[in-house]
DNA sequence: GTGGTCTAGACCACT
DNA sequence: GTGGTCTAGACCACT
């Protein structure tokens, strides 16, 4: 997992995308701890703060319930919710890059070839 | 064309966005005007300041050139850069979206599904 | 002579600069007139308007003096009057030049140097 | 370091230029934070608008980077940049001056003499 | 505290 | 009318 600061999007909405995929794909099940706040900043390189803030705004969702003393906790419906979350987060992405395209006058097959190259591409990964 | 005021994307970035894709449609030609920073500020709703701010950014990126006077002029290679710009554009969405839809596990065949789902609606104008 | 519209020094402000020179250099001699206000303009491919600003501020200066249904004359004391204006101006980007050099840590003989070069390097025009 | 809202020369490119100049003479290193945003358009008595806009142009040259929360930092090659920067506007402003002084029929002798003397002269401070 | 973005409104040079 | 610069002051994310 890594963040990006330069993007628009700000870090603590970044935090929370990332979690809602990891409890999506099973990393975290439900009943299972996420990580301390200070342990993810850590790793992050993060102020705590900001991890914070992404747990506030997880918690607000009911994805993940505070237990004092204990940590963050996802909740039992989380898995199904996450999942909601991430198909909703694709599609707003694919829709999105379809505008776009469509508002630059690229055709439709123009637009699918594009998306089949990223799908095929061997690593979306940080090319530096 | 609007804006989303509330988007993480900022505004001037989203007119920079706006206004590539109408020079890679061939809405704007080479040698013709784009809108004034007045006009467009007056059509978006938005402080002539940011268009401004915009239209600075075009013209680093080589696409309009000012002409004191009159105007900011469409650039002879701008179409070509423009379109360039709109592809990176549109592959940045989809690789984005692919890269969410892996991280929850979701299969290729799925976020093809949502690809497909995504290119065929009817209306991707303003869901809610 | 040429006039550079991307320039932070205002157009007019150029063209003032470029006749004080043709008076200084003796290409326009007391008792002579300079170029109409159109035919300046449209040699320099520039609103008459702007060339009427230039004009005026020579006027005030002293250099040029207008006579009606003939055109502006270049005035008696003119010549000595726009050397001191091309030393001064010189003067002042060589003082420009040497403060910036220092600025930088430049030595004194690092900045000679690069006058010097600048100095003999074969031609100083527009290299596109 | 002072400006000159008079100039030609926008305000905010004075910055630039003071701040290349700084860090082409070291009293900002590589690593260093500059003056932040507020504090220097304090000194500078200047709208921070105007300070922001320089430093996302010493940004874009790449010799500070931005740091969430922190400043901004002086990056690694920033040092040698800003020497290039700033001989490179050392060898302008001679041109420009030669240019002037050939415009106007000065032989180079009396040039060269010219600039002997502005290296002389004990203040190149504030002239009147 | 830090930088990033935005609104509101002014004055300037130029056409 | 056009773009370019600047002031004044606000709110945001982040440390």
């Amino acid at each position: 997992m890594s963040i990006d600061p330069a993007s628009s999007t700000p870090v603590f909405q970044q935090i929370v995308d990332h979690l809602q995929r990891l409890i999506a794909s099973g990393v975290f099940r439900p009943g299972e701890l996420i990580p301390s706040v200070r342990s993810l900043a850590l790793e992050l390189r993060v102020n705590p703060n900001t991890v914070q803030r992404a747990y506030q705004a997880l918690e607000r969702d009911g994805v993940v319930a505070a237990r004092k003393g204990v940590g963050m906790v996802v909740t039992d419906g989380a898995a199904a919710s996450a999942r909601d979350h991430a198909h909703a987060s694709v599609l707003d992405s694919f829709r999105s890059g379809i505008r776009s395209g469509r508002a630059a006058a690229m055709s439709d097959h123009h637009i699918r070839n594009t998306f089949q190259q990223a799908l095929i591409e061997p690593d979306s990964e940080s090319p530096p």
